[in-house]
DNA sequence: CATATGATGGACT
DNA sequence: GTCCATCATATGG
């Protein structure tokens, strides 16, 4: 995965994610998935995000793209990618993945870091550069159609849709 | 320490 | 669609 891919804004990231391959090595045993879904979140302007409040996340969601963010909610891991360059509050969360070597239900963004084993021992570690953890692009892209739509499970989401998934894809999240 | 609050998931009507 | 268990965080005293 190149250097520069997360180095631009969230919402284009959030798109290019779709189709690229998520890797987990546990026990020398690889885990591979192809990610589905996706949302872009901001951090001071976009009311739906934490980092508009909250000081601490928002400083992880300014480092230089391609920092890993995860944090607690409703006994659940989520897991976010920081993009964007360093100095803007960036990242995108990824929200569904289609298992490919295994068999664990994946649609939603807490059963698949349960499903990979994702916790907080990753937080603000790198994706680009890890050995438990990383992307793979295998050029799938223009293989499918990417659909767009608002984010799901917000109060106060921004105007414009920021969710991204392949469409009639059958490992997307519903709702 | 006490309490409130979800970027959820699953069960249920 | 609605309800709610459950827990990592944030915040206030």
């Amino acid at each position: 995965m190149d250097n520069n891919f997360f180095l631009r804004k969230a919402d284009i990231v959030a798109r290019e994610l779709l189709g690229k391959r998520i890797v987990r090595k546990i026990n020398n045993k690889l885990l591979k998935a192809r990610i589905v879904e996706t949302e872009a979140y901001f951090g001071s302007e976009d009311p739906a995000s934490r980092a508009c409040k909250n000081g601490n996340l928002r400083d992880t969601m300014m480092q230089a793209g391609g920092t890993i963010l995860v944090y607690g909610i409703h006994q659940q891991w989520l897991i976010n990618f920081v993009t964007g360059k360093k100095g803007k509050a960036e990242a995108v969360l990824l929200r569904a993945i289609e298992p490919l070597n295994f068999n664990l239900k994946c649609s939603g963004p807490g059963l698949l870091t349960r499903a990979l084993k994702i916790n907080k021992e990753f937080h603000e570690k790198n994706i680009l550069n890890n050995n438990e953890l990383w992307l793979e692009d295998n050029n799938e892209k223009s293989k499918f159609e990417i659909a767009k739509a608002f984010r799901i499970g917000i109060k106060k989401d921004l105007a414009e849709p920021l969710r991204f998934y392949i469409k009639d894809n059958e490992f997307v999240s519903r709702r």
